[in-house]
DNA sequence: AAGACGAAAGTGGTTGA
DNA sequence: TCAACAACTTTCGTCTT
């Protein structure tokens, strides 16, 4: 409810821009300035240059849902032409041949649309959360993957899709939670979650456990925090990791707290509500984050 | 007035029968 | 499928700066 208001815009020189994210945002109140680069290229690129067989499919509407659009005259199985005379032997064959290839040609439509349509959506996500294209035709080719495996049908593309996206960013490390992908879609939270478990049992994608470190640098990004209190907030989670504190803990809080210990000891303190937002938790997990690990690693913090 | 702290009750997800 | 459980959130009162 009460945002930074918008109503005080940004002076110019306080605006930073964010390479983890691709947005600029205020450094004073954090506020998000421009957070939608739009991608100018050509939409039929968003296909991996892998699938080069795949080119059939140049730049038809990917919006069109009539049904074998271009494709729907349909040959007839009976042996006349159009004017009702009977078509020769030699020519049945001919018709034979069109048909069976009219019949592939659906079936690989179908799939094509399937694939458009989902590589629609995945340029949509991804322009919104600014994922880079690397991470992008990573996401790509486990949808790709998912479909040949039928594990779509019977599921929405667009929560497949979201599942892909996530998977590829713990793939890449490029740390997103769950919820930031989520918000942008319209299935909802647990589906995704659903479909990004079976997607990693039934592809063989594997995943790094994801890990507080990678939250460290978004994180501290958005807060221009230096580099050196990154790397003592790294510190901090590495030995707290040797002590077993992190098992079971969400990962982002986990940052946010070292982040925290790491800001006030380098004299850039931040308030927890600040780190905590950026984080994606909320101060009482920050502080309860905190508090472990004052204690556990007897850590003095200097106050003020 | 704003931030930090912590208690208590509530919520959503995981696990094991 | 259900209940127990741990982690996290929400809410709120109190203390500190």
């Amino acid at each position: 409810m009460t945002e930074t208001s918008s109503s005080t815009p940004c002076p110019p020189d306080k605006i930073v821009f964010d390479e983890e994210r691709g947005e600029f945002i205020c450094s004073e109140t954090g506020e998000v300035i421009e957070d939608r680069i739009v991608d100018q290229g050509p939409e039929w690129r968003a296909f991996t240059s892998e699938e080069k067989e795949k080119r059939s499919r140049v730049g038809g509407p990917l919006n069109d849902t009539i049904h074998d659009r271009g494709l729907s005259t349909i040959i007839d199985w009976r042996d006349k032409d159009a004017m009702g005379r009977t078509i020769s032997p030699k020519r049945r064959l001919d018709v034979l041949r069109w048909r069976k290839w009219q019949i592939r040609a659906r079936i690989q439509s179908s799939a094509d649309r399937n694939l458009a349509q989902a590589m629609n959506e995945l340029e949509r996500i991804s322009n919104l959360l600014n994922i880079p294209k690397n991470v992008r035709d990573e996401a790509a080719k486990i949808y790709r993957k998912a479909v040949e495996k039928g594990l779509v049908r019977g599921r929405s593309i667009e929560s497949v899709v979201a599942a892909s996206i996530y998977a590829a960013c713990r793939r890449t490390k490029m740390a997103r939670t769950l919820d930031e992908i989520a918000q942008y879609t319209k299935a909802n939270r647990k589906e995704i979650a659903r479909c990004y478990r079976l997607l990693i049992k039934e592809l063989d994608v594997t995943v790094p456990v994801s890990d507080p470190r990678d939250y460290v640098g978004r994180i501290a990004s958005l807060l221009n925090l230096s580099g050196q209190t990154i790397r003592d907030a790294i510190e901090i989670i590495e030995r707290a990791r040797q002590r077993g504190l992190t098992a079971g803990k969400d990962p982002a809080g986990l940052a946010a707290a070292a982040l925290y210990i790491a800001a006030v000891k380098n004299g850039e303190k931040r308030t927890q509500k600040e780190i905590a937002q950026v984080a994606g938790v909320t101060e009482v997990t920050v502080r309860n984050r905190y508090k472990e690990l004052i204690n556990e690693l007897k850590l003095d913090v200097p106050l003020t």
